[in-house]
DNA sequence: TTCGATGCAAAGCCTTTGCATCCTG
DNA sequence: CAGGATGCAAAGGCTTTGCATCGAA
């Protein structure tokens, strides 16, 4: 289990794809790269901004880009918004709160890895190639479910 | 099997809640009440604007609004772009255009059911109810895989 | 030194909002 | 007739783009 650290892994796969390692491409991998909480480019900027004062939107989003392409990060629009980023390139399911559009990851165990990946031929088209099946599981977190109740 | 029509029972339904059925309304449920393409509120605009000249944007997105409010309508946000609402209130799966963002509803059948509803409650966290589950098969249309054979 | 990357600002989509006017009930 | 609904236009979020400048390799 203790092999590079994600951040590690991403950056040499960018600087293997020819990509510069400019200091807003590591500052941003290294926001990013362990972080399960979904975040938007927008919050990425947020953080990121404070320490490093010439940080811009279009950076973030060129980084982000960069890590999609090389498919070391997913965008998610399971919710109304901004698009929000995930770093976990393992096959996992989601929950997501109607309310805060929140996502949080669900690991796949071995009875789930059976019915979902199993699950996917019936009723899909022909010619249409599967490239993931997934679960989204809708409801309410915590502190929306709490704010409701008030 | 003969019930009334879906546009019907919206029409119905939103008298019911005390709405005016104006005749913008009236246009937008038409046009969206038997649509399994899953349109976005451009779509529909842009589908009624020819017929009904005053037709604007602020009205559509009201009407989708209240059929949500409703529970008549869904709105969905399975891929990047404009929301796309989904007028089938019945629970489904969804298969998803990496491409173009197309969405094709995907029927449940027995097996599915089984599956998909005792699916649930695998690592959903604790405090977090759960209101639906769904699958969401992503991969390439027909359309898409022969503009990339190209 | 070179060519890609950055920062800034403007533009582009999608959606919501404010307000005067209209029209259903 | 009254109050809700409409149309228009402007504003508001999220994301992309264009271009001059900067800096990693």
């Amino acid at each position: 289990m203790a092999g590079p650290s994600k951040q590690t892994v991403m950056l040499a796969e960018l600087r293997k794809l020819g990509l510069k390692l400019t200091s807003q491409r590591v500052a941003v991998v290294r926001e990013i790269a362990d972080d399960c909480s979904h975040p938007t480019a927008q919050e990425l900027f947020e953080r990121l901004q404070p320490h490093m004062p010439t940080m811009s939107f279009a950076t973030v989003y060129n980084t982000l880009d960069a890590l999609v392409s090389a498919g070391l990060c997913t965008p998610r629009t399971l919710s109304p918004g901004a698009t929000r980023f995930d770093p976990n390139t393992a096959p996992h399911h989601h929950a997501v709160c109607d309310g805060c559009g929140l996502v949080i990851d669900l690991p796949i165990d071995k009875t789930d890895a059976d019915r979902s990946s199993r699950a996917r031929p019936a009723h899909v088209p022909q010619g249409f190639p599967v490239r993931t099946v997934e679960q989204v599981v809708r409801g309410s977190c915590a502190a929306c479910l709490a704010a409701k109740a008030q």
